[in-house]
DNA sequence: CGCCTAGTTGAGGTAAGTCAATTCACGTGG
DNA sequence: CCACGTGAATTGACTTACCTCAACTAGGCG
Protein backbone atom coordinates (compact mmCIF):
# COMPACT_ATOMS: atom_id res chain seq x y z
CA UNK A 1 0.00 0.00 0.00
CA UNK A 2 3.06 2.40 0.79
CA UNK A 3 4.40 2.20 -2.59
CA UNK A 4 1.58 3.43 -3.82
CA UNK A 5 1.51 6.56 -2.53
CA UNK A 6 4.07 8.39 -5.24
CA UNK A 7 3.23 11.80 -4.66
CA UNK A 8 3.22 13.87 -1.24
CA UNK A 9 1.03 17.15 -1.49
CA UNK A 10 0.63 20.12 0.85
CA UNK A 11 -3.04 22.54 0.86
CA UNK A 12 -3.67 25.66 2.38
CA UNK A 13 -6.90 26.12 4.71
CA UNK A 14 -10.03 26.72 2.70
CA UNK A 15 -8.69 25.78 -0.66
CA UNK A 16 -10.46 23.55 -3.03
CA UNK A 17 -9.25 20.29 -3.95
CA UNK A 18 -11.72 19.12 -6.22
CA UNK A 19 -14.50 21.32 -7.29
CA UNK A 20 -17.87 20.13 -8.04
CA UNK A 21 -18.94 18.94 -11.45
CA UNK A 22 -14.43 18.53 -11.84
CA UNK A 23 -13.79 14.31 -13.15
CA UNK A 24 -10.63 13.97 -11.05
CA UNK A 25 -9.80 10.25 -10.99
CA UNK A 26 -7.34 10.99 -7.96
CA UNK A 27 -6.89 9.35 -4.81
CA UNK A 28 -5.63 10.74 -1.55
CA UNK A 29 -4.42 9.62 1.84
CA UNK A 30 -5.00 12.43 4.63
CA UNK A 31 -2.03 12.70 6.68
CA UNK A 32 -2.31 15.80 8.79
CA UNK A 33 -5.14 18.13 8.78
CA UNK A 34 -8.55 18.27 8.27
CA UNK A 35 -10.92 18.05 4.68
CA UNK A 36 -14.30 18.37 4.19
CA UNK A 37 -16.73 17.13 1.23
CA UNK A 38 -19.94 18.84 0.56
CA UNK A 39 -22.46 19.29 -2.29
CA UNK A 40 -23.66 23.07 -3.49
CA UNK A 41 -26.86 23.76 -3.71
CA UNK A 42 -28.57 25.89 -6.68
CA UNK A 43 -29.54 28.21 -4.22
CA UNK A 44 -25.61 28.69 -2.80
CA UNK A 45 -26.51 26.83 0.63
CA UNK A 46 -24.59 23.48 1.43
CA UNK A 47 -24.60 20.86 3.10
CA UNK A 48 -21.31 18.60 4.06
CA UNK A 49 -21.23 14.99 3.15
CA UNK A 50 -18.64 14.25 6.14
CA UNK A 51 -15.55 15.14 7.13
CA UNK A 52 -11.69 13.65 6.65
CA UNK A 53 -9.48 13.56 9.01
CA UNK A 54 -5.22 11.85 9.62
CA UNK A 55 -5.53 8.39 8.25
CA UNK A 56 -9.02 8.97 6.59
CA UNK A 57 -9.11 7.93 2.31
CA UNK A 58 -10.66 10.78 0.48
CA UNK A 59 -12.54 10.93 -2.79
CA UNK A 60 -13.28 7.09 -2.66
CA UNK A 61 -17.08 7.56 -3.47
CA UNK A 62 -15.92 9.31 -7.48
CA UNK A 63 -13.05 7.08 -8.30
CA UNK A 64 -15.14 5.26 -9.97
CA UNK A 65 -17.68 8.14 -11.79
CA UNK A 66 -17.57 9.57 -14.35
CA UNK A 67 -18.21 13.26 -12.93
CA UNK A 68 -17.49 13.86 -9.75
CA UNK A 69 -20.51 14.69 -8.05
CA UNK A 70 -19.42 17.02 -4.87
CA UNK A 71 -16.45 19.35 -3.83
CA UNK A 72 -13.55 18.69 -1.63
CA UNK A 73 -12.51 21.57 0.35
CA UNK A 74 -9.51 21.89 3.13
CA UNK A 75 -10.61 22.79 6.47
CA UNK A 76 -7.29 23.44 7.44
CA UNK A 77 -3.68 23.63 5.91
CA UNK A 78 -3.17 19.82 5.24
CA UNK A 79 -0.98 17.00 3.92
CA UNK A 80 -2.06 13.89 1.65
CA UNK A 81 -0.55 11.81 -0.32
CA UNK A 82 -1.83 11.04 -3.96
CA UNK A 83 -3.15 7.84 -5.25
CA UNK A 84 -2.84 7.36 -8.97
CA UNK A 85 -6.35 5.37 -9.37
CA UNK A 86 -4.91 3.04 -12.52
CA UNK A 87 -2.12 2.21 -10.35
CA UNK A 88 -4.60 0.95 -7.26
CA UNK A 89 -6.70 -1.21 -9.81
CA UNK A 90 -3.58 -2.73 -11.33
CA UNK A 91 -3.28 -3.20 -7.50
CA UNK A 92 -6.22 -4.85 -7.11
CA UNK A 93 -5.64 -6.93 -9.61
CA UNK A 94 -2.14 -8.11 -8.17
CA UNK A 95 -3.18 -8.23 -4.21
CA UNK A 96 -7.14 -8.67 -3.87
CA UNK A 97 -7.06 -8.59 -0.16
CA UNK A 98 -6.21 -4.82 -0.67
CA UNK A 99 -9.38 -4.24 -3.32
CA UNK A 100 -11.22 -6.05 -0.38
CA UNK A 101 -9.54 -3.81 2.30
CA UNK A 102 -10.51 -0.83 0.17
CA UNK A 103 -14.05 -1.86 -0.32
CA UNK A 104 -14.20 -2.26 3.64
CA UNK A 105 -12.75 1.08 4.12
CA UNK A 106 -15.59 2.57 1.15
CA UNK A 107 -18.26 0.67 3.38
CA UNK A 108 -17.10 2.16 6.54
CA UNK A 109 -17.38 5.14 4.81
CA UNK A 110 -20.85 4.71 3.76
CA UNK A 111 -22.03 3.78 7.03
CA UNK A 112 -20.88 6.74 8.32
CA UNK A 113 -23.08 8.66 5.90
CA UNK A 114 -25.71 6.82 6.61
CA UNK A 115 -25.61 7.12 10.36
CA UNK A 116 -25.34 11.03 9.12
CA UNK A 117 -28.59 10.75 7.47
CA UNK A 118 -30.49 8.96 10.61
CA UNK A 119 -28.63 11.78 12.60
CA UNK A 120 -30.06 14.73 10.05
CA UNK A 121 -33.52 13.21 9.67
CA UNK A 122 -34.93 11.44 12.98
CA UNK A 123 -32.55 13.66 15.80
CA UNK A 124 -33.46 17.09 16.93
CA UNK A 125 -31.03 19.57 16.71
CA UNK A 126 -29.31 19.14 19.96
CA UNK A 127 -28.93 15.40 19.82
CA UNK A 128 -27.60 16.05 16.53
CA UNK A 129 -25.25 18.05 17.74
CA UNK A 130 -24.14 15.77 20.69
CA UNK A 131 -24.23 13.09 18.44
CA UNK A 132 -22.05 14.04 15.75
CA UNK A 133 -18.86 15.68 18.48
CA UNK A 134 -19.19 11.88 20.08
CA UNK A 135 -18.70 10.78 16.20
CA UNK A 136 -15.97 12.65 15.64
CA UNK A 137 -13.97 11.75 19.04
CA UNK A 138 -14.43 8.20 18.07
CA UNK A 139 -12.61 8.49 15.14
CA UNK A 140 -10.06 10.59 16.16
CA UNK A 141 -9.56 8.23 19.29
CA UNK A 142 -8.29 5.35 16.76
CA UNK A 143 -5.88 7.79 15.42
CA UNK A 144 -4.78 8.27 18.53
CA UNK A 145 -5.55 12.41 18.41
CA UNK A 146 -8.44 12.21 20.76
CA UNK A 147 -10.37 10.44 24.09
CA UNK A 148 -12.86 10.54 26.41
CA UNK A 149 -11.63 13.91 27.79
CA UNK A 150 -11.52 15.40 24.66
CA UNK A 151 -9.50 16.42 20.88
CA UNK A 152 -8.58 19.54 19.01
CA UNK A 153 -11.33 20.68 16.31
CA UNK A 154 -10.44 23.31 14.03
CA UNK A 155 -14.13 23.65 12.62
CA UNK A 156 -16.13 26.62 12.88
CA UNK A 157 -19.65 27.19 13.80
CA UNK A 158 -20.32 27.47 10.06
CA UNK A 159 -18.86 24.05 9.41
CA UNK A 160 -21.09 22.66 12.08
CA UNK A 161 -24.15 24.27 10.76
CA UNK A 162 -23.21 23.43 7.27
CA UNK A 163 -22.91 19.70 8.17
CA UNK A 164 -25.56 19.26 10.49
CA UNK A 165 -28.44 20.44 8.42
CA UNK A 166 -29.34 23.64 10.84
CA UNK A 167 -28.49 27.58 10.60
CA UNK A 168 -24.74 28.90 12.31
CA UNK A 169 -27.34 30.82 14.84
CA UNK A 170 -29.14 27.77 16.02
CA UNK A 171 -25.78 25.57 15.89
CA UNK A 172 -24.72 28.39 18.89
CA UNK A 173 -27.53 27.71 20.61
CA UNK A 174 -27.30 24.31 20.71
CA UNK A 175 -23.72 24.30 21.69
CA UNK A 176 -24.35 27.08 24.79
CA UNK A 177 -27.37 24.57 26.01
CA UNK A 178 -24.91 21.20 25.65
CA UNK A 179 -22.14 23.19 27.39
CA UNK A 180 -24.46 24.79 30.16
CA UNK A 181 -26.15 20.97 30.89
CA UNK A 182 -22.64 19.94 31.55
CA UNK A 183 -22.01 17.66 29.20
CA UNK A 184 -19.39 19.12 26.81
CA UNK A 185 -17.89 22.42 25.25
CA UNK A 186 -17.35 22.96 22.12
CA UNK A 187 -14.41 26.55 22.34
CA UNK A 188 -11.75 27.61 21.12
CA UNK A 189 -10.84 24.92 18.79
CA UNK A 190 -10.68 22.31 21.37
CA UNK A 191 -14.06 19.79 22.15
CA UNK A 192 -14.03 18.97 25.98
CA UNK A 193 -15.98 16.36 27.03
CA UNK A 194 -17.66 17.61 30.76
CA UNK A 195 -19.71 14.71 30.93
CA UNK A 196 -18.52 11.94 28.16
CA UNK A 197 -21.23 8.83 29.89
CA UNK A 198 -24.18 11.72 30.22
CA UNK A 199 -23.39 13.33 26.66
CA UNK A 200 -23.62 9.32 25.14
CA UNK A 201 -26.42 8.54 26.84
CA UNK A 202 -28.37 11.73 25.74
CA UNK A 203 -27.10 11.50 22.24
CA UNK A 204 -28.06 7.49 22.22
CA UNK A 205 -24.70 6.88 20.78
CA UNK A 206 -23.32 3.51 19.76
CA UNK A 207 -20.36 3.72 18.00
CA UNK A 208 -20.86 -0.12 16.25
CA UNK A 209 -21.00 1.64 13.06
CA UNK A 210 -17.62 2.51 12.74
CA UNK A 211 -16.83 -1.04 13.13
CA UNK A 212 -13.92 -0.72 15.15
CA UNK A 213 -12.49 -4.47 14.22
CA UNK A 214 -11.56 -3.90 10.64
CA UNK A 215 -12.31 -5.82 7.43
CA UNK A 216 -13.55 -9.52 7.80
CA UNK A 217 -11.36 -10.94 6.00
CA UNK A 218 -11.96 -14.80 5.00
CA UNK B 1 -22.11 -13.03 -12.56
CA UNK B 2 -25.43 -15.54 -13.17
CA UNK B 3 -23.26 -18.43 -11.60
CA UNK B 4 -23.07 -16.85 -8.38
CA UNK B 5 -26.99 -16.52 -8.31
CA UNK B 6 -27.53 -20.18 -6.55
CA UNK B 7 -30.59 -20.09 -4.51
CA UNK B 8 -33.65 -18.11 -5.40
CA UNK B 9 -36.40 -16.77 -2.57
CA UNK B 10 -39.57 -15.34 -2.06
CA UNK B 11 -40.87 -13.49 0.28
CA UNK B 12 -44.30 -11.41 1.41
CA UNK B 13 -44.96 -8.10 1.74
CA UNK B 14 -43.82 -6.33 5.12
CA UNK B 15 -41.46 -9.25 6.18
CA UNK B 16 -37.75 -8.58 7.59
CA UNK B 17 -35.22 -10.31 5.41
CA UNK B 18 -32.05 -8.77 8.11
CA UNK B 19 -32.85 -7.72 11.65
CA UNK B 20 -31.14 -4.69 12.64
CA UNK B 21 -28.34 -5.90 14.68
CA UNK B 22 -28.12 -9.55 13.15
CA UNK B 23 -25.10 -10.34 11.46
CA UNK B 24 -26.29 -12.73 8.49
CA UNK B 25 -23.76 -12.44 5.74
CA UNK B 26 -25.82 -12.70 2.50
CA UNK B 27 -26.51 -10.76 -0.41
CA UNK B 28 -29.34 -10.43 -2.71
CA UNK B 29 -30.32 -9.50 -5.74
CA UNK B 30 -34.09 -8.02 -6.44
CA UNK B 31 -35.96 -9.14 -9.45
CA UNK B 32 -39.08 -8.56 -8.54
CA UNK B 33 -40.95 -6.21 -5.80
CA UNK B 34 -39.63 -3.36 -3.67
CA UNK B 35 -37.80 -3.05 -0.38
CA UNK B 36 -36.09 -0.78 1.84
CA UNK B 37 -33.77 -0.26 4.11
CA UNK B 38 -34.11 1.55 7.35
CA UNK B 39 -32.19 2.03 11.08
CA UNK B 40 -34.58 1.96 13.90
CA UNK B 41 -34.28 4.31 16.67
CA UNK B 42 -34.27 3.89 20.17
CA UNK B 43 -37.52 6.19 20.67
CA UNK B 44 -39.37 3.81 18.09
CA UNK B 45 -39.06 5.92 15.01
CA UNK B 46 -37.85 5.04 12.19
CA UNK B 47 -35.50 6.31 8.75
CA UNK B 48 -35.71 4.93 5.76
CA UNK B 49 -32.07 5.00 4.18
CA UNK B 50 -33.16 3.87 0.53
CA UNK B 51 -35.87 1.66 -1.43
CA UNK B 52 -34.08 -1.42 -3.89
CA UNK B 53 -36.23 -1.69 -7.11
CA UNK B 54 -35.97 -4.64 -9.51
CA UNK B 55 -32.24 -5.00 -10.63
CA UNK B 56 -30.54 -3.49 -7.28
CA UNK B 57 -28.10 -5.30 -5.49
CA UNK B 58 -29.35 -5.59 -1.61
CA UNK B 59 -26.79 -5.49 1.88
CA UNK B 60 -23.72 -4.79 0.21
CA UNK B 61 -23.05 -2.21 2.92
CA UNK B 62 -22.74 -4.98 5.59
CA UNK B 63 -21.03 -7.32 3.50
CA UNK B 64 -17.52 -6.85 5.07
CA UNK B 65 -19.01 -5.58 8.40
CA UNK B 66 -19.29 -7.71 11.62
CA UNK B 67 -22.79 -6.65 12.23
CA UNK B 68 -25.52 -5.42 10.16
CA UNK B 69 -26.27 -1.94 11.39
CA UNK B 70 -29.33 -1.40 9.92
CA UNK B 71 -32.79 -3.87 9.02
CA UNK B 72 -34.34 -4.90 5.90
CA UNK B 73 -37.57 -5.38 4.97
CA UNK B 74 -39.86 -6.41 1.88
CA UNK B 75 -42.44 -3.52 0.73
CA UNK B 76 -44.10 -6.04 -1.65
CA UNK B 77 -43.60 -9.78 -2.17
CA UNK B 78 -40.35 -9.98 -3.91
CA UNK B 79 -38.37 -12.30 -5.40
CA UNK B 80 -34.52 -12.62 -4.85
CA UNK B 81 -31.86 -14.64 -5.59
CA UNK B 82 -28.98 -15.33 -2.89
CA UNK B 83 -25.37 -14.71 -3.78
CA UNK B 84 -23.02 -16.07 -0.87
CA UNK B 85 -20.55 -13.20 0.29
CA UNK B 86 -17.56 -16.08 0.27
CA UNK B 87 -18.52 -17.19 -3.21
CA UNK B 88 -18.50 -13.46 -4.29
CA UNK B 89 -15.16 -13.38 -3.05
CA UNK B 90 -13.55 -15.96 -4.57
CA UNK B 91 -14.93 -14.29 -7.71
CA UNK B 92 -13.35 -11.57 -7.43
CA UNK B 93 -9.72 -12.90 -6.93
CA UNK B 94 -10.95 -14.63 -10.58
CA UNK B 95 -12.14 -11.74 -11.84
CA UNK B 96 -11.04 -8.47 -11.20
CA UNK B 97 -13.44 -7.00 -13.47
CA UNK B 98 -16.36 -8.38 -11.67
CA UNK B 99 -14.56 -6.51 -8.02
CA UNK B 100 -14.61 -3.40 -9.64
CA UNK B 101 -18.52 -3.50 -11.31
CA UNK B 102 -19.35 -4.66 -7.86
CA UNK B 103 -17.30 -1.37 -6.57
CA UNK B 104 -18.85 1.18 -9.04
CA UNK B 105 -22.63 -0.51 -7.33
CA UNK B 106 -21.49 0.10 -4.55
CA UNK B 107 -20.22 3.89 -5.37
CA UNK B 108 -23.82 4.61 -7.10
CA UNK B 109 -25.30 3.29 -4.01
CA UNK B 110 -23.54 5.48 -1.76
CA UNK B 111 -24.45 8.18 -4.39
CA UNK B 112 -28.04 7.95 -3.51
CA UNK B 113 -27.35 8.14 -0.21
CA UNK B 114 -25.40 11.34 -0.15
CA UNK B 115 -27.86 12.77 -2.63
CA UNK B 116 -30.86 11.89 0.35
CA UNK B 117 -28.74 13.46 3.28
CA UNK B 118 -28.68 16.92 0.77
CA UNK B 119 -32.37 16.31 0.28
CA UNK B 120 -32.97 15.93 4.28
CA UNK B 121 -30.71 18.50 5.28
CA UNK B 122 -30.95 21.28 2.68
CA UNK B 123 -34.24 21.03 0.87
CA UNK B 124 -37.86 22.14 2.10
CA UNK B 125 -40.89 19.57 2.36
CA UNK B 126 -41.95 20.00 -0.96
CA UNK B 127 -38.88 20.07 -3.22
CA UNK B 128 -37.60 17.00 -1.09
CA UNK B 129 -41.03 14.44 -1.54
CA UNK B 130 -40.68 15.97 -5.44
CA UNK B 131 -37.23 15.58 -6.05
CA UNK B 132 -37.28 11.75 -4.60
CA UNK B 133 -40.50 10.66 -6.62
CA UNK B 134 -38.31 11.98 -9.25
CA UNK B 135 -34.84 9.73 -8.52
CA UNK B 136 -37.31 6.79 -8.29
CA UNK B 137 -38.73 7.54 -11.25
CA UNK B 138 -35.09 7.80 -13.09
CA UNK B 139 -34.23 4.64 -11.83
CA UNK B 140 -37.25 2.66 -12.68
CA UNK B 141 -37.10 3.56 -15.87
CA UNK B 142 -33.63 2.21 -15.97
CA UNK B 143 -34.91 -0.96 -15.90
CA UNK B 144 -37.47 -0.49 -17.68
CA UNK B 145 -40.40 -0.03 -15.27
CA UNK B 146 -41.26 4.01 -15.26
CA UNK B 147 -41.28 6.45 -17.42
CA UNK B 148 -41.49 10.37 -17.59
CA UNK B 149 -45.60 9.48 -17.69
CA UNK B 150 -45.48 8.24 -14.33
CA UNK B 151 -44.53 4.35 -12.38
CA UNK B 152 -46.03 2.18 -10.46
CA UNK B 153 -45.19 2.60 -6.69
CA UNK B 154 -46.11 0.46 -4.06
CA UNK B 155 -45.39 2.79 -0.91
CA UNK B 156 -47.60 4.16 1.57
CA UNK B 157 -47.32 7.76 2.78
CA UNK B 158 -45.70 6.16 5.65
CA UNK B 159 -43.05 4.37 3.95
CA UNK B 160 -42.26 8.30 2.13
CA UNK B 161 -42.57 10.00 6.06
CA UNK B 162 -39.97 7.25 6.89
CA UNK B 163 -37.64 8.15 3.97
CA UNK B 164 -37.92 11.94 4.12
CA UNK B 165 -37.94 12.61 7.70
CA UNK B 166 -41.28 14.28 7.65
CA UNK B 167 -44.47 12.62 9.37
CA UNK B 168 -47.34 11.08 7.47
CA UNK B 169 -49.50 13.90 8.12
CA UNK B 170 -47.23 16.31 6.32
CA UNK B 171 -46.15 14.14 3.55
CA UNK B 172 -49.69 14.09 2.59
CA UNK B 173 -50.24 18.24 2.60
CA UNK B 174 -47.34 17.48 0.55
CA UNK B 175 -48.84 15.40 -2.10
CA UNK B 176 -52.05 17.74 -2.01
CA UNK B 177 -50.08 20.45 -3.11
CA UNK B 178 -47.92 18.70 -5.60
CA UNK B 179 -51.23 17.74 -7.33
CA UNK B 180 -52.90 20.92 -6.75
CA UNK B 181 -50.30 22.66 -8.57
CA UNK B 182 -50.29 20.06 -11.59
CA UNK B 183 -47.37 18.63 -11.06
CA UNK B 184 -47.40 15.06 -9.82
CA UNK B 185 -50.28 13.12 -8.40
CA UNK B 186 -49.43 10.47 -6.42
CA UNK B 187 -52.27 7.79 -5.95
CA UNK B 188 -53.39 4.52 -5.55
CA UNK B 189 -49.88 3.13 -5.58
CA UNK B 190 -49.23 5.06 -8.82
CA UNK B 191 -47.28 7.96 -9.61
CA UNK B 192 -48.16 10.37 -12.54
CA UNK B 193 -46.41 12.89 -14.10
CA UNK B 194 -48.83 15.99 -14.93
CA UNK B 195 -45.84 17.91 -15.60
CA UNK B 196 -42.59 16.89 -15.57
CA UNK B 197 -40.39 19.57 -16.60
CA UNK B 198 -41.68 21.75 -14.21
CA UNK B 199 -41.23 19.38 -11.33
CA UNK B 200 -37.95 18.60 -12.26
CA UNK B 201 -37.09 22.28 -12.49
CA UNK B 202 -39.27 22.91 -9.02
CA UNK B 203 -37.24 20.12 -7.23
CA UNK B 204 -33.68 21.25 -9.42
CA UNK B 205 -33.63 17.55 -10.28
CA UNK B 206 -30.11 16.86 -11.64
CA UNK B 207 -29.81 12.63 -12.31
CA UNK B 208 -25.95 13.24 -12.95
CA UNK B 209 -25.33 11.45 -9.76
CA UNK B 210 -27.23 7.93 -10.88
CA UNK B 211 -24.35 8.03 -12.96
CA UNK B 212 -26.39 6.60 -16.09
CA UNK B 213 -23.19 5.28 -18.00
CA UNK B 214 -21.91 2.64 -16.14
CA UNK B 215 -18.54 1.97 -14.65
CA UNK B 216 -15.35 3.53 -16.24
CA UNK B 217 -13.79 0.47 -17.09
CA UNK B 218 -9.79 0.75 -17.65
C1' DC C 1 -6.25 51.85 14.63
C1' DG C 2 -9.77 49.81 11.88
C1' DC C 3 -11.36 45.89 9.37
C1' DC C 4 -12.86 41.23 9.02
C1' DT C 5 -14.36 36.90 10.51
C1' DA C 6 -16.34 34.12 14.26
C1' DG C 7 -19.15 34.00 17.88
C1' DT C 8 -23.23 35.56 20.79
C1' DT C 9 -27.81 36.99 21.94
C1' DG C 10 -32.71 38.81 21.25
C1' DA C 11 -37.22 39.30 18.77
C1' DG C 12 -40.41 37.65 15.78
C1' DG C 13 -41.83 34.55 11.83
C1' DT C 14 -42.70 30.04 9.63
C1' DA C 15 -42.36 25.28 8.40
C1' DA C 16 -43.33 21.18 10.14
C1' DG C 17 -44.93 18.36 14.16
C1' DT C 18 -48.65 16.49 17.28
C1' DC C 19 -53.17 15.29 18.43
C1' DA C 20 -57.52 14.19 17.03
C1' DA C 21 -61.55 13.39 14.18
C1' DT C 22 -63.35 11.65 9.84
C1' DT C 23 -63.49 9.17 5.59
C1' DC C 24 -62.36 5.57 2.55
C1' DA C 25 -61.05 1.01 0.75
C1' DC C 26 -60.85 -3.60 1.66
C1' DG C 27 -61.16 -7.96 3.73
C1' DT C 28 -63.45 -11.25 6.90
C1' DG C 29 -66.75 -13.55 9.51
C1' DG C 30 -71.65 -13.90 11.13
C1' DC D 1 -75.38 -9.56 2.21
C1' DC D 2 -74.26 -6.71 5.74
C1' DA D 3 -71.78 -5.58 10.09
C1' DC D 4 -67.45 -4.97 11.60
C1' DG D 5 -62.47 -4.24 11.97
C1' DT D 6 -58.30 -2.47 10.22
C1' DG D 7 -54.90 0.19 7.92
C1' DA D 8 -54.35 4.18 4.86
C1' DA D 9 -55.52 8.68 3.55
C1' DT D 10 -57.38 13.22 4.65
C1' DT D 11 -58.25 17.42 7.02
C1' DG D 12 -58.44 20.91 10.98
C1' DA D 13 -56.64 23.19 15.22
C1' DC D 14 -52.92 24.11 17.86
C1' DT D 15 -47.89 23.80 19.27
C1' DT D 16 -43.03 23.96 18.69
C1' DA D 17 -38.45 23.69 16.83
C1' DC D 18 -35.82 25.99 14.05
C1' DC D 19 -35.02 30.02 10.84
C1' DT D 20 -34.23 34.89 9.61
C1' DC D 21 -32.99 39.36 10.53
C1' DA D 22 -30.47 42.23 13.20
C1' DA D 23 -27.52 44.11 16.67
C1' DC D 24 -23.53 43.60 19.28
C1' DT D 25 -18.91 41.58 21.17
C1' DA D 26 -14.36 39.60 20.86
C1' DG D 27 -10.07 38.35 18.55
C1' DG D 28 -6.57 38.42 14.93
C1' DC D 29 -3.93 41.01 11.67
C1' DG D 30 -2.49 44.36 8.07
Amino acid sequence: MDRLQNHSRKFASGKNLVFQGQSDQILYIVHSGWVCSYKLQPDGSRQIIDFQVPGDLLGLRNVLFNICDHGIETVTTVKVSEIIVSDLMDTFKKYPRIAIATFWSASREEAMVVEHLVDIGRRGATERVAHFLLELGARLTLVGLGSKVGYDCPLTQFHLADAMGLSAVHVNRVLRQLREDGMVTFRNSHVTFDNYDRLAEFAEFDPSYLDQEGPLLQ
